[in-house]
DNA sequence: TAGTATATACCTCATTTGAGTGATACTACT
DNA sequence: AGTAGTATCACTCAAATGAGGTATATACTA
């Protein structure tokens, strides 16, 4: 039986051509097209396709709250966004919402197909631009030294990340009480922090370490 | 020009079974073989190869180490995993270290020239399961209620995690000092942990918010 | 209706922490 | 030889925090 597409997009020429195009394929059909997707979770709910194709920028609900409604009304529907925005905060919100795949508009309209089968083998199909960028989300961190911090001062501040009070810490390293406070002061200054919790905030959050 | 191809695989059988597939290839060409990558980085540091397929499991430096190494040495230099490794830990390990694709053997090998080029392309080729664990990375949030969290607790964590003291947080929430206290003592029961600290670490590092 | 969870608020006490100040020693570079 | 950075340790003080206990009002549930 042919995978059921469905498709969220605003531009009707665009929607229209790509339904034209997918349904019109060997092993696709599309189950349903629509210019915005204010009423995604209960179309969602009701017609259960296998792979949505979703735009972002679109009246009403942007594409980013409408993968959230397809995964709540029915998770194993996939969702591949395909969207003109390379952005890393629309990429991110949209991956962190549940989409399965990012592909951006300028893909050759053939690559869709691939993509499909791709997400619906459990891929996640992604221009390789957004590929590069999320790997990189995973690459940010050998950047300690943007902060100019000292080896023993991330020794510190790694101790510090898993919730050690200065007792602990200075007991871990060997160390004086008092010369870990005054690390963990300098450090303070040098992350432009006030107090232990924002440091670790900042640490962990801009994977210092 | 050809694309010139680096193999480190311990396998003897397997190495040179790829280095004759590759080498043979239309638009390919090996440029060296190797069973292990003790000697990685002056090997990439002369060599410059396009695109490196590294086997994590070897004798001495294991191939995580591998792909620090190579790009260290030359970081224009693609390296892809190439393993049967698929558990989270290692996967992780080489993604941080720098790999730009991570491919299981059970990959045909004709896909392996795909992979190639998708990778000179700046793209990054993942096995279909390795790309759905690194996407479901992101996913790992909406579980606030694992532990049992109330809407209002989670408030009072949010702001925790962005560094807030107590009077922040309540002055923020337009609450009392002591409400605020209270809060943030029975968040710390639910997490299972005795400071703020800990709760930001916790917080953060689980995705919790 | 009784019980449970939530949100609110107050009090006390001991500990932890941040800020300020100062000091010694070692290394590396100028 | 002098300077800068790092690592070490000490002392004080005020503020922030965690742990303990209590209390009230609301809302939902069994």
């Amino acid at each position: 039986m042919p995978i059921r597409v469905l498709l969220f997009e605003d531009n009707n020429k665009l929607r229209e051509s790509l339904s034209y195009l997918i349904d019109n394929a060997e092993g696709f059909t599309v189950a349903g097209d629509y210019s915005n997707c204010n009423d995604a979770f209960n179309i969602t709910r009701d017609i259960k396709p296998d792979v949505i194709l979703m735009d972002i920028d679109m009246p009403g609900h942007s594409g980013i709250e409408g993968v959230a409604m397809v995964k709540e009304a029915n998770p194993a529907t996939a969702v591949i966004m395909y969207t003109v925005f390379e952005d890393d905060d629309k990429l991110f919100q949209c991956l962190c919402a549940g989409a399965n795949g990012y592909l951006l508009k300028k893909t050759p309209p053939g690559k869709l197909f691939d993509a499909i089968h791709d997400v619906m083998n459990g891929g996640a199909p992604m221009s390789p631009n957004i590929a590069r960028k999320v790997l990189a989300t995973f690459q940010h961190k050998s950047q300690a030294n943007e902060y100019n911090l000292s080896p023993r001062e991330i020794e510190v501040l790694q101790l510090l990340t898993k919730g050690y009070s200065i007792k602990m810490i200075t007991s871990e390293l060997g160390m004086a009480f008092d010369t870990g406070r005054s690390h963990l002061k300098n450090i303070y200054q040098k992350l432009h922090v006030n107090c232990g919790k924002e440091a670790i905030a900042k640490a962990l959050k801009e994977r210092i370490l």
